[in-house]
DNA sequence: CTAATGGACAACACTGATGTTGATTTATGC
DNA sequence: GCATAAATCAACATCAGTGTTGTCCATTAG
């Protein structure tokens, strides 16, 4: 227990990315639960005082993190919330958003992790930021005359974007190296994009589920009526 | 601190399954690194010292939460786990399965999010029975004339059941009512089947993709050899 | 009816986390 | 250069959770 005897040189604004750092760290590991502000002082290398100077309280301190990683996934994957009224929604290309998600998941999955953990711990996890431009564009995208009819929107999105965030999770799980991370994302996004495609099954073979679909396209809840608060 | 002066009447299965079920409460609201042996006593209507009779230690209750979550997906989706290995490939139906998985998510949306955060928590999600399971059957379905070429097996079940469990997560949080959830579950188990049979998007208005997606048909990966251990 | 088994329980010591306070040091402005 | 403000840190009291131990009592075998 050889104490730092220098004081830390100071400078707030590194010292909080410090903490928030080792936050992350810690957050991906054991979750939002399981976060313990004494363990972030350490691991950061700062006195938990200190930690208690730059975030008031445990939650707070969850609660940055949390907007941290949101907001680095929206900038990835959307680019900078700023300008993105400005864009077309022509410009949304599905390929490239699917393209970006899964390098981004792949290349950062403590990040999934941590999203996903604070997602499940949420009591509203449509308010993410991230999740509504997900699903906005998809909504949006599926009212041009590119997309088919019948796309449940809402479900779509869910599926695909706790797919991409579970991917790396899983697929880390198998101890891959770095360098076939690459691959990884490219298969998520292939397969992502070949279910928006094409589909798996030859439909020709399935009549009953052929019209089953045909029948029930969105039964209950129109996919077209986004509802908006 | 008015004491249940009357002993808990001597029954240890029952007990234990008080207390199970007080974790399983816990487990969903806090995940595996926020719930507390004390709580759940508390919650069982169970001393501490009773709960320590029967689980040695925090984490056997959890394991042993865990473990009874997985088996009863398990049973839901797929049977008894036992004549499992009897039943034909043949009889293996992609749409049925579907069907199961989304009622019973939607039907048990807690005990998705144990298993979720279970997951996320695990050094190895893919030990888990259920999963492999699940992309066993996928992988089986895959290797017949049913399906399309080109199926990531992998991937695709990584968004099939991430998808199924996320989703009551997330709908759960509209605050919808208990009478909704059938048509919820019914819009899961159709798009996925949608997903899978048609895609969602016009081939010939994406040329591009269409191509890539030719040519880069498992790109790494052949999805046909599937790993054993 | 009695004794033995073991499940339910209360009490104890220990550890670790929380949030607070006040001392110490270091930028920064005048 | 000095004073002021602010950031870092150590120490404190408090509280909650852990795992253990020993007692009590319901069941059941003899």
């Amino acid at each position: 227990m050889t104490q730092t005897r220098t004081r830390r040189s100071r400078d707030p604004a590194a010292t909080r990315e410090v903490i928030l750092e080792a936050a992350r760290a810690l957050l991906a590991k054991d979750g939002p639960e399981g976060i313990s502000l004494s363990e972030v002082a350490t691991l950061a290398g700062v006195n938990r005082g200190t930690a208690y100077q730059h975030f008031e309280t445990r939650e707070k301190l969850i609660a940055a993190t949390a907007e941290w990683v949101s907001d680095r996934m929206f900038r990835a994957v959307f680019g900078d919330p700023e300008t993105i009224g400005e864009r077309r929604v022509e410009q949304v290309d599905i390929a490239d958003t699917t393209d970006r998600l899964a390098i981004f998941a792949m290349e950062n999955p403590e990040l999934c992790r941590i999203w996903l953990l604070q997602l499940l711990a949420s009591p509203d996890p449509m308010a993410d930021p991230f999740w509504r431009e997900y699903e906005g564009s998809l909504q949006r995208f599926a009212e041009t005359d590119l997309a088919e009819d019948g796309i449940d929107v809402e479900v779509l999105s869910v599926m695909m974007l706790s797919g991409a965030f579970l991917w790396p999770v899983w697929a880390q799980s198998h101890g891959r190296p770095d360098q076939e991370r690459r691959d990884l994302a490219r298969r998520v996004a292939q397969e992502s994009l070949r279910l928006c495609m094409y589909g798996s099954m030859r439909a020709d073979r399935f009549p009953g589920i052929a019209d089953r679909l045909r029948k029930g396209l969105t039964p209950t809840a129109p996919s077209s009526s986004p509802k908006k608060e």
